[in-house]
DNA sequence: ATGGGGCATTAGATCGATAAAATTGGGAGA
DNA sequence: TCTCCCAATTTTATCGATCTAATGCCCCAT
């Protein structure tokens, strides 16, 4: 800056100024001092800029162990979208790992206290989330990708799960189905049970009554999808369709029907929920319930960004919609 | 830290011995003064050791857009493995995006003269890629994961495409097939030929002779791959196994073969490559060679602490393993 | 008693930027 | 002509750590 300074004849502050508050300057020495950067190719140090401001422009963000038999790859559209927005306005995306909520708080603490980070980005939200308590206390600013049950009044983004569902039983109860399934997780996760009261509320605007053993419950695999499938396909007047709380639980149902001798698509209908890239890989393409992860990336990065000019939270919820494939397309 | 100095009765230099040069301190001092740290739960502030220390610490990595109809999900894990050995050293990593190689290589540049980051890390090194030869002239330490043609001098970690090739042509030739197709990619990236190579060997050892009838290429998405996989059907004496360079062609073979009424795993064996999360969910499980990601993760982070410690740049070569499952086990 | 050697610790300067305060120059109004 | 004010710019202090050089101190040899 020195050096720019010189060849401008300006003092280093008016170079300073030019960059963050080019208002204050003549314009004439604006263009002047504009030139020599451009010219001499100077950028700003970051960590003199962090150290003096205080703020490192950097959010932090806690990417989960890829879990095997998995593939919903949600999130790296989201990191994708987010870094994208968040460049435009100067920030980046620190990402770091851990092994447990306690290790992640640690990792949030340690990041917070040596000011590495302004912020942090959550996701995989859970409905009693000891993070969002642990953060507002030790106010952290934060904005989560999901709603917690634990307040409701902290910066989230979310996709209404409800509505999700309902835009997939509405579209079976069109096909001509009556006897729809509902697949979900076994933890009561604040997503899983948004889904399923969606699944619930489109049962009764249709009048098909709402029968326990429409539902099943399965951890987040294929094998334990499959295994549940398998319960939910079992007595007389069985389901004729299944909607499930994620693509891998509905990629379990395909396995699970496939093992009874039944063909998904045809015999069964299965709809699953992310729209992950394996649902267009599978046979039949599976239909699924699609998030705007692109604009919940852009709102995440825009709601931290204003917490941050220490505006009050606010909270975003953002309509899914329905991409139906072959897996749901036969009419009954 | 002043703070910490004070409570001690000590300088403030001496509690930065403490931290980062322990041994010059005496112990009684030493123990004083970790007490005392831990006990007002002192962090360094980053910036500060950044500006000073002119090193930030951070990796930069920049991830590609998430392509629509691929299921490689190969680098999430590779980078969990990454920040994971990073973590250790007090190394984070900074994520960026780009929209094409010149962009890359602008923020690049913007990181590197910001003094965001020490380092880079690449992935999807292609074998002429440009950004080998720029990082180079510009003298920014890198390690990619990926050899490229350009220069055989710089830091990189792979695996070994030709092994990983054989494996699978090897077991197939074991099953009693001597009719091996490969399904590789259009453009001439290192990987794919490295991987091609592996082929021509397994067939010659194995006094297959080499056709060109027998070698297929195709965009890394299903549907090309698909169309390229009827064109392998063609004709007389077709093949009874194909091998894929990636796991996304294969799942484009398992569809051509289907729409051709031949069924994947039964009437002609796929094998992939990368061992993602979708081989394990489509019908039949697809076998696949599986690089040790995790063991690149750390090389690669490893050789970076390497570089930026001023040692002269090295190169790491992994074995893949192949993963057999029901798309090849059939014996003929 | 004096001085040199070695270890532990401290003082002072520095990294590169920015916020706040002080200064300069020029024009309007009395 | 003088004062006052405003805009543009400069000066000074500061962020929090680390590097270099200097100091204090104890022990031992002379």
């Amino acid at each position: 800056m020195v050096d720019v300074a010189k060849q401008a004849n300006v003092s280093v502050q008016t170079v300073s100024n030019v960059l963050n508050n080019p208002a204050v300057v003549n314009e004439t020495t604006l263009d002047r001092v504009s030139e020599v950067i451009a010219a001499l190719g100077y950028r700003r140090n970051r960590a003199a800029r962090s150290l003096r401001g205080r703020s490192s422009h950097l959010i932090g963000y806690c990417i989960q162990e890829p879990t095997p038999g998995t593939v919903d790859a949600l999130l790296d559209e989201f990191v994708h979208s987010f870094i994208k927005t968040a460049s435009h306005s100067g920030y980046g995306l620190l990402l770091v790992t851990a092994d447990s909520i306690e290790d992640e708080l640690a990792v949030y603490d340690e990041l917070w206290d040596s000011q590495a980070i302004d912020g942090l980005a959550l996701s995989a939200i859970e409905r009693d989330d000891r993070r969002i308590s642990a953060l507002q206390d030790r106010q952290i600013p934060f904005v989560a990708f999901g709603r917690s049950g634990v307040s409701i009044d902290h910066s989230w983004v979310d996709v209404d799960g409800q509505t999700g569902v309902r835009l997939a039983v509405d579209h079976l109860v069109e096909c001509g189905h009556r006897r729809i399934a509902f697949l979900g997780w076994l933890a009561d996760s604040g997503n899983g049970e948004d889904r399923l009261s969606g699944w619930k509320l489109s049962c009764q605007a249709a009048a098909i009554p709402i029968e326990k053993r429409r539902i099943a419950r399965a951890e987040n695999n294929t094998a334990s999808a499959r295994e549940a499938t398998k319960q939910l396909m079992q007595g007389a007047r069985k389901p004729t369709a299944i909607v499930c709380a994620s693509d891998t639980l509905a990629i379990g149902a395909y396995q699970g029907l496939r093992a009874l001798g039944l063909r998904p698509g045809e015999d069964v209908a299965v709809i699953g929920y992310d729209d992950s890239p394996a649902a267009v890989i599978v046979e039949p393409p599976l239909s699924s319930v699609r998030q705007p992860v692109d604009d919940v990336g852009r709102a995440v990065f825009a709601e931290l960004h204003r917490r941050l000019s220490g505006e009050p939270a606010a909270q975003v919820l953002f309509a899914p919609t329905l991409v139906i494939r072959e897996s749901s397309s036969r009419l009954l």
